[in-house]
DNA sequence: GCATGATCATGC
DNA sequence: GCATGATCATGC
C-alpha cells in the first residue's frame, strides 16, 4: 500500500484521532468502500481487520510493533452490547498480547511488554447486535485511552501476581480469578496447545494479557459520559488497590457485633442488617466512592461464620427459569456469569456469647478449576428439567461446589417447566463446606 | 453438624 | 408485587 495516499499524517497525534474521530456514530460501510467482508459474523477479528485495511489503509498485523508505529499507538476494536437495562457493556475482555513466560519473568511492570501495548491505545468501541453485518455495527466511540493513574496500582498488583506465579515455576496454575482488572486469559482452548516455563517441566496453556470485560465496561462507560459532556474527569488521588481500599473502610469495624455496628450507624436491626450495614460503610450512597467497586464488577455477600469458620448458611444466586435451563448451555448461562463475577465477602464469625461480630473482608471468584464441577451441577440439574422432573435438585452431597435448592416466596410460589408440572422457584446454592475451604484459601492471601 | 425445604424482609 | 439476598426450621 502507496504510504503517501493516507488519509492521515501518519507522524502526528492529533491527525490520526482527527481522521479516526470521523467514525464515531458511523457504520464501516458508510465509512469505506469494503463491500463485504469474508464471511462476515465468521471469523474473529473481522470488524477490527476491515477497519485497519479499509478505513486506516494499513495491512493488518500481529508483529511486536505498535500499529501506528511512528507514534506508537495501538488500535484496538472491541465491542459493546446493550444488557436488559439498555446500558452498555463490555461484551468481551480487551486482549492486549500474548504472554511468553520465558520473558516476561525478567520484566518489570513498568516497562513491560504489557504496558508497551497498553500505555497508548486507540480505542474503537462498536455495538455488537446479534446477526447484524460488521459492516453494519454501529461505532459508538473512539478515542484515547491511557491506563489511568487511579488504576496504576490494581492494574501492576494484578501483573504481579500473574507473574509471580510463573517465578514460582507454576504458570499451570494461573487462574483468571487471580485479578481484578487484567487478567491472564486462556489463548486456544484445545487442550493440544501448550507452552513450556521456565522454571518448570510442566507445560502450561497459553495465555494473554487482557482487561476484564466489567472493567473495560466501566472504562467504557466513562469515556463515553465524558465525551457526551465534553468535561473531563480530575483523577483521584487513590494509591491502593482495591482489597485495600475496602478492607481500610471496613477495619474500624472490625470485631463489632452486629447489635453494636446498627448503634454505630444508626441502622434499625432488622434481616437485612448485615447487607445495610455493608453498604454504609462502603458508602455506596456516595457515588464516588463507589466508583472502584463498580469498575471491579464486585458483588458484596455477607456470610456469618460458625466458630470453626464453616458458614452457617450456603450461598444462594437467584432463582432459575427452567425454560432457559433447558436451552442454555453452562457457557451462556446466568450461573456461569455468577460464577465469572468477583464477590466482596463480609465476614461475620459468632462469638461465644452467640453474636455474630464482622471479622474480615475477602475478595473471591471460583478458580477456573472449579468450573467443571458447577458445570456438572448445572448439566445435571439440566438433565433433570429435560426428563421433565424440575422437581428432583442436585444435592449437596452429589457435588463437591454446588446444589439446587428451592428459593420461592413459599412452597407455593412456583415457575413452569417445559415438560412437566409447576414446581416450587429454584436455584444454584454454593456449598458451605466448599466455602469454608475458598474463604480460608482467600483470607490466607 | 449437616442437608434440605421453607420463608422472611427489603428494595425496586 | 416480585426478585433477591439472607436466614430460619426440621429431621437425621
Amino acid at each position: 500500500m502507496d504510504q503517501d495516499k493516507l488519509p492521515y499524517d501518519k507522524f502526528s497525534v492529533d491527525s490520526i484521532m482527527v481522521y479516526a474521530e470521523r467514525l464515531e456514530g458511523h457504520t464501516l460501510r458508510e465509512m469505506t468502500d469494503a463491500a463485504e467482508l469474508q464471511s462476515p459474523n465468521r471469523r474473529r477479528g473481522a470488524f477490527g481487520n476491515a477497519v485497519e485495511q479499509y478505513y486506516f489503509k494499513y495491512k493488518p498485523n500481529s508483529s511486536q510493533e505498535p500499529d501506528f508505529p511512528e507514534v506508537g499507538i495501538e488500535l484496538k476494536t472491541t465491542p459493546l452490547k446493550r444488557d436488559k437495562s439498555g446500558r452498555y457493556v463490555a461484551k468481551e475482555r480487551l486482549v492486549v498480547n500474548m504472554i511468553d513466560y520465558d520473558t516476561v519473568v525478567n520484566e518489570d511492570f513498568e516497562r513491560s511488554h504489557f504496558m508497551q501495548k497498553a500505555s497508548k491505545v486507540l480505542l474503537i468501541s462498536y455495538l455488537w447486535e446479534k446477526d447484524v453485518d460488521p459492516l453494519d455495527y454501529k461505532i459508538v466511540l473512539v478515542d484515547l485511552w491511557e491506563i489511568p493513574e487511579v488504576d496504576l496500582v490494581q492494574m501492576k498488583l494484578d501483573w504481579e501476581t500473574v507473574v509471580d506465579k510463573v517465578r514460582a515455576g507454576h504458570a499451570e496454575d494461573i487462574s483468571g480469578s487471580d485479578t481484578v482488572y487484567l487478567e491472564a486469559s486462556t489463548k486456544a482452548a484445545d487442550s493440544s496447545k501448550r507452552r513450556t516455563q521456565p522454571f518448570s517441566p510442566v507445560l502450561a496453556k497459553p495465555r494473554a494479557w487482557a482487561l476484564k470485560a466489567s472493567y473495560m465496561t466501566a472504562v467504557e462507560n466513562e469515556m463515553i459520559d465524558r465525551r457526551r459532556q465534553g468535561i473531563k474527569r480530575g483523577a483521584g488521588e487513590k494509591d491502593m488497590g482495591v482489597l485495600e481500599l475496602v478492607r481500610s473502610r471496613f477495619e474500624p469495624y472490625f470485631g463489632l457485633s452486629e447489635e453494636e455496628l446498627a448503634q454505630r450507624l444508626g441502622i434499625s436491626k432488622s434481616k437485612d442488617l448485615c447487607a445495610r450495614i455493608t453498604k454504609r460503610i462502603l458508602g455506596v450512597d456516595d457515588d464516588a466512592e463507589i466508583d472502584e467497586f463498580v469498575k471491579a464488577g464486585i458483588k458484596p455477600k455477607t456470610i456469618r461464620l460458625r466458630a470453626n469458620g464453616t458458614p452457617k448458611e450456603s450461598v444462594s444466586f437467584p432463582a432459575f427459569d427452567y425454560y432457559k435451563l433447558a436451552e442454555t448451555d453452562f457457557e451462556d448461562s446466568d450461573f456461569y456469569s455468577y460464577l465469572q463475577t468477583k464477590y466482596l465477602f463480609v465476614l461475620y464469625e459468632i462469638d461465644g456469647e452467640g453474636a455474630y461480630r464482622l471479622r474480615d473482608v475477602a475478595l473471591w471468584q471460583m478458580p477456573d478449576a472449579d468450573l467443571p464441577e458447577a458445570r456438572r451441577c448445572y448439566e445435571q440439574m439440566r438433565e433433570n428439567v429435560r426428563r421433565g422432573r424440575a422437581d428432583v435438585s442436585v444435592g449437596a452431597t452429589e457435588n463437591r461446589c454446588c446444589h439446587v435448592r428451592p428459593h420461592g416466596r413459599d412452597s407455593s410460589d412456583t415457575r413452569p417447566q417445559p415438560y412437566g408440572p409447576p414446581v416450587v422457584k429454584k436455584c444454584f446454592w454454593l456449598n458451605a463446606h466448599y466455602l469454608a475451604g475458598e474463604i480460608a484459601r482467600a483470607r490466607g492471601k
